[in-house]
DNA sequence: TCCAAACCTTAACGTAACGTCAAAGTTTTT
DNA sequence: AAAAACTTTGACGTTACGTTAAGGTTTGGA
């Protein structure tokens, strides 16, 4: 019947198994990190379950959001005829720096949320002002750091502070 | 002396100044976001105060990680002539709304350490092993969830379960 | 005043990881 | 056998610049 041989599938099936796209699994394959096991006499791509184990494997660390050069490097590993212990050894040191990277993010995005934070606080603050603001007939907000002013809004402070630097 | 004007500056000075590159300052002028006061005889770019704060206020908007399309429409609010308040309720928006796409970014970091630290505490339980990992030797490993498993690692449950899809 | 150093100009390619056509061939279903 | 569904390669688009390249402009010093 079919023309996929043996329980191989072609490259549709192999993706949306995976929840991918077959887009994604070409460009894998352009990148160097999955091959198919064979073509069909037409030219398709047949896929076994080891290269579906093996995509699956690939999204894995894409969802640890490692880059594909990386991904490569990683499951390149498994072919080096190491003993479990060593590969193991290896893969925790790149896990283990990834680790580090994404608390660095978790602290990048707090701070980027307590900047936001305050900025809004700040901005709330000039929210029953009606002036226009290309007027600039306030004289309190020509001075910095005046926090009670309510005529013009703006957001005070250098941009190394704790608020935007962004005026109204 | 200086064919730069009025304390005018130049597009490397601007730069220097917002803390920034002169390559950025010309892709935001491609992209409508800032413009020259004015142009030397030769043709060099001459760069006011002003636009020296607005080039500091899209560069703070860019640290909280809004990208430029969106920068524009902000800092293009600015030239709506409405009062401070309805300017401030229009930005307080945009706030708002990134402050929750922060919000979930931590989230997302924090899922995505939550695996890792899982992935590694159970790979390390693999290091004593010393089993090539092609040979599959292990019948222990063939089953999965069986956290005892010391022979040879991999990593169990499917991909929408705690840890990674990866094995050795 | 004249020259070199420092600065500026536009143009254009490169990046990461695919999305999205397009035009044409293959497989599967009816 | 024809139509529907799937696949093929190829190539351009995306974001926010970095990085040359080849050639003008300004500036500072002798």
């Amino acid at each position: 019947m079919s023309k996929c041989k043996d329980g191989l599938m072609h490259i549709g099936k192999l993706a949306k198994e995976a929840g991918t796209t077959t887009r994604t699994v070409r460009y894998y394959e352009e990148m160097g990190l999955i091959y198919p096991e064979c073509r069909s006499s037409g030219g398709f791509r047949c896929y076994s379950h080891e290269q579906l184990a093996r995509l699956r494997m690939i999204l894995s660390l894409k969802e640890m959001e490692f880059d594909l050069e990386h991904i490569k490097i990683i499951i390149d590993k498994r072919e080096q005829n190491k003993t479990a212990g060593e590969l193991a050894h290896d893969i925790l040191e790149d896990l283990n720096e990834r680790l580090s990277e994404v608390e660095e993010q978790i602290e990048h995005y707090k701070h980027i949320r307590k900047t936001l934070t305050q900025t809004i606080a700040s901005i709330c603050a000039c929210l029953p002002c009606d002036l226009r603001v290309e007027e600039r007939l306030c004289p309190a907000c020509q001075t910095l750091n005046q926090p009670t002013c309510q005529s013009v809004p703006f957001f005070h402070s250098p941009s190394t502070a704790e608020t935007l630097e962004l005026k109204l």
